[in-house]
Parts: structure tokens; C-alpha cells; sequence
DNA sequence: TTATGTGCAAACTCTTTGCATTACC
DNA sequence: GGTAATGCAAAGAGTTTGCACATAA
């Protein structure tokens, strides 16, 4: 069953505590932002989305808790094409991408075999694997369709 | 056996003939700067290794250069972390990258049946694969022995 | 000759930083 | 009360664009 934005906020807090930092709202309002979005989004698209939780809320302040968040693991980051980067929710399931290149889709999946796959491809190298990103780029069911 | 650096240059000649656009030096020896090089090179590390050929050369020229170079296949970039985008010349042959999140070496590799296994997960999801990209991050080997 | 490519500088976009103020602990 | 986080504005980095000039066809 998917995690409530609650558990987010719960681990939020937690790791704040843990480093004797101080709670902001703007961390969890800009955490729930990802929560509430299925997309992937740039930093300006979360700065729209959570102005309207938060009129007040700076660039600067979203800029800086991407970057927090982000080393904390509670988000991830995909950056590809001209698009930029862009933030998602870590929902605590690596996933890889499909990217359409007709209209931007992005489709996550995720394959056991490939990820057994890549760890033994690193090995024979002698790399010790940590993480990995996978990009597949083409044209997605709906866009082949459409075009014939 | 590797290909000459005639063999790229008349490539782009040929390119840039069908098109019916024109020949220019600095496009050449932007390739050539890449082609000398066994590294994924920045926009500015290409700026100053090919001010070294030629001195008068503009900046605008080089991303001017990087973009349509990128068009037309010749060269290809990839981009990750804080490192920003690095081009590498196109060499006709696929591959994925690892990189040392120590000491960022990127080594490149290729693997048949990860390249076949990726064509069937694109396949099961009706998406048309046309190009990948793949980032394996983790410690390479003399960085793992260096630490120990 | 004529349109493309170049070099320069200015403009732009995206991101980061300094600083006074706010708000959490 | 003390320190981290914020909001604003200014600064920075990286990239793009306008324009006059150079150059390939």
C-alpha cells in the first residue's frame, strides 16, 4: 500500500532532528508538492506549485531544500535532454525511465533482471556499483499510434 | 582498427555539403580537439584546448559548434551530478558509462545483452527504443584499493 | 556576390550567495 | 536567546542572441 504523506513528513522530521536542525514548513511544503505530483518537475514548476500553498515562499528557499532533500535521499533528480533537471519523490523504489521524445512522457519502470544484470557487468570491471540511472529514450505506445 | 581523423573530417564535410551550408575551420577543429581527446571534455575545457590551435576562436563559436556537431551525430554528450555537460566524439560505437563518484574517472563499456535485454523491456511496454543511456555510479577499482 | 559562419559583447536563464529578519528549539 | 532557515536582491555561472564583419561557395 503507498505511504501517506505523513511517513514523508515523519522521516522529514526525524532527519532533522537527527542533525540538530530546525523545522521548517517550506521543507514540507515543498516535499509535499512532490508528494501530490505524479510528474517529474523542475525547480520552477515546484516553485509555482508551492507558491500557491505558500504565497510567500522565496526561489532561493526551494532552491536550497531541492538541494537539502535531495542529499538527504528523500528526493531524486533526473536531468536529461534540454529539459533540465528534474526533482521527483523518493517513494523508496528505484525505478528506471522511458522518455518520449515525441511528447516528453516520462514512464518508470523496473526490471529485477537488468538491475541483477548491471551488478554483474560491474563487477567484472572491479566497480563497486553504488547507484544507477537509466535513460531509454523513444516513442511511447500513444505516440506511435497517433502518428499512423 | 580506430578510425583516422580524416575519416571524421570528411564526414562532416559531407554533411555540411549536403545541406548546402558552409565549411568552416573552427567547426574542424572543434572536432579535432575532441577526437584528440580520451576524455568527456566540458564546453569551456573544449574552449581552451581549442584556443590552443586557434587563438581567436569565440566561445559562441564553441557552443555553436557543440550544438550542431550534437544535430548531426557526429559527437554525443551526457551529463551528470554538478559536473554539467561533457562531449565526446561520436566513434560509431555504443556505450554506457560508470563513474567514480571519488575520483570521477567515467569508464565505458558495452555489453550485448544488456543492450538486448533493454530491447525487450522497451518491447513489453509497446515503446519504441530508439536510444539509451546508461550511468552506473559507484567506486572504481583503484579508488576501492586506494581506500583500504 | 550572397548567404553562412564567426567574434564580440550584451542579454538571458538558471542557480547561488550575502545579509537582515524570522522562527524554531 | 541563540542558531538555523527564510526572503529578498544582487551576484555568478553557463549559455544564447544580435549584429557587423569575414569567408566559403
Amino acid at each position: 500500500m503507498p505511504k501517506k504523506f505523513e511517513d514523508y513528513k515523519e522521516k522529514l522530521k526525524e532527519i532533522v532532528k537527527s542533525k540538530g536542525l530546525k523545522y521548517s514548513t517550506q521543507r514540507e511544503e515543498i516535499l509535499k508538492v512532490l508528494y501530490n505530483s505524479k510528474e517529474h518537475l523542475t525547480s520552477e514548476e515546484i516553485y509555482n506549485e508551492v507558491k500557491k500553498i505558500n504565497r510567500n515562499i522565496g526561489l532561493a528557499t526551494v532552491y536550497r531544500a531541492l538541494a537539502f532533500l535531495e542529499e538527504q535521499g528523500l528526493i531524486n533528480s533526473i536531468s536529461f535532454g534540454s529539459e533540465g533537471k528534474k526533482y521527483e519523490l523518493n517513494r523508496g523504489k528505484h525505478h528506471d525511465h522511458m522518455i518520449c521524445i515525441n511528447c516528453n512522457k516520462i514512464i518508470e519502470f523496473f526490471d529485477e533482471e537488468l538491475e541483477k544484470l548491471q551488478k554483474e557487468i560491474a563487477e567484472k570491471h572491479g566497480f563497486k556499483l553504488i547507484a544507477h540511472e537509466l535513460n531509454m529514450y523513444g516513442i511511447c505506445k500513444e505516440c506511435q499510434d497517433k502518428k499512423s
